[in-house]
DNA sequence: CAGTGTGAAGTTGTTCACAGCA
DNA sequence: TGCTGTGAACAACTTCACACTG
């Protein structure tokens, strides 16, 4: 027996890869939009400033199939990536911390065409609990330590300080909720069926800092 | 020949590693602010949940120097990574787009502890355009199209939709900016002595929703 | 023959193993 | 003995090379 019987669902799709799907989307809807039919992997390495080469790998992990010369139907290759991305199923978010950064979130709505809806919003400062921001009411999170597992919760946002973060964590994972977007700079610890996504705002940021003072750096030598 | 000569100085620093400096920095800040005067790799692995010879060799391209049995030096090794990082610098940067996520980063304002200073933003819309978002002026791009160039502005940040990405990063190589971070979800064309960093909002979401969607699949089978 | 699909080679980053040190 | 520091093994991802196909 072929150890590789069915590749595409029993191995992983690389992360990176996966980190990438988003971008080919925008594009493929944006192609659709001005009523292109077939699109071939190099014309979508181009548009994006990538190598050919992935988009065909990148691609062939949603299952999508592709002709000699013509290339893949933009549409099909859509419901393929939204597919895959589960951007057809809708889920609830719950998000804590609504300081500068949650709140900043909050009002950035481009989430809600990913199916990504934060339905309630979490803090401990007397000051922002009971407003509204972008829609969504601020909470006193200790009066809602039970909530979340009659709810069906999936996903929980955390934009606290760092030092917070575990806690709520943990919180959280008490709530039954299953992925946790995490925005506090911190590796949250948590058990291994659930599912942690960092973003470290400031990891861009130091890429760039760090470059240029080492470009600077050179010139002074 | 060999193409390892001298690693410490020609070799730069991977990405990865940079990518985490951020994280250590502010978790030994915290640390300091504790009393702690010293701190072992071990230690910091375990706040941050991550392997400790991997701190060790992210901390080394700092330039730290640890002492065995006892460790780093708090104070020491906060200034080395903040050297590291360019916080001490102060960068001046432009914001174009001041949409939904142009505005929240404005309001978020988290980034001014880099060294990081947002002095104008710009936008094409006319609704927009006077307003004032988090004390940072929004100004019609169209009317300062040679600015840049006369105000010295290091960095630049793209908050646009996707397809007026290009057309803004090429002003701002015209405007003489080094750095573009990149929140638009395409990847820039630039000359290779522009320094490109691509925050994908997206990605984060699309890896979490494609785990949740694997996780559930494989109940339903 | 331009473009897909895929195994192989190459590159980069992570983890291991151990020497050296206080 | 606990920790640093580093070269070497390992794993993950990317790029290359090429067979295949309409």
């Amino acid at each position: 027996m072929k150890k590789d019987a069915d590749k595409s669902k029993i191995m992983g799709v690389p992360e990176p890869s996966v980190r990438r799907m988003p971008k080919y989307l925008i594009l493929l809807r944006s192609m659709r939009d001005k009523g292109l039919v077939n699109i071939s992997a190099p014309q979508i390495a181009q548009h994006l400033n990538m190598d050919p080469t992935q988009v065909v790998k990148d691609l062939s992990y949603t299952g999508a199939r592709g002709r000699p010369k013509i290339g893949y139907a933009v549409e099909e290759l859509i419901n393929l990536l939204e597919d895959f991305l589960g951007y057809n199923k809708k889920y609830e978010a719950f998000l804590v911390g609504a300081g500068s950064l949650g709140s900043a979130l909050l009002r950035y709505q481009g989430f809600t065409q990913t199916g990504l809806k934060v339905v309630a919003a979490f803090d401990t400062d007397k000051n922002i609990i009971g407003t509204e921001i972008a829609g969504v009411k601020v909470f006193d999170i200790e009066k809602f330590r039970d909530l979340a597992s009659r709810l069906h919760i999936t996903i929980g946002i955390i934009t606290t300080p760092a030092h917070a973060a575990q806690n709520v964590t943990d919180l959280m994972v008490c709530w039954g909720i299953k992925a946790i977007w995490n925005f506090a700079p911190v590796s949250l610890k948590v058990p291994s069926h659930i599912i942690v996504q960092d973003t470290q705002m400031y990891s861009n940021l130091a890429v760039i800092m760090n470059s240029l003072k080492q470009y600077e750096d050179k010139q002074n030598i």
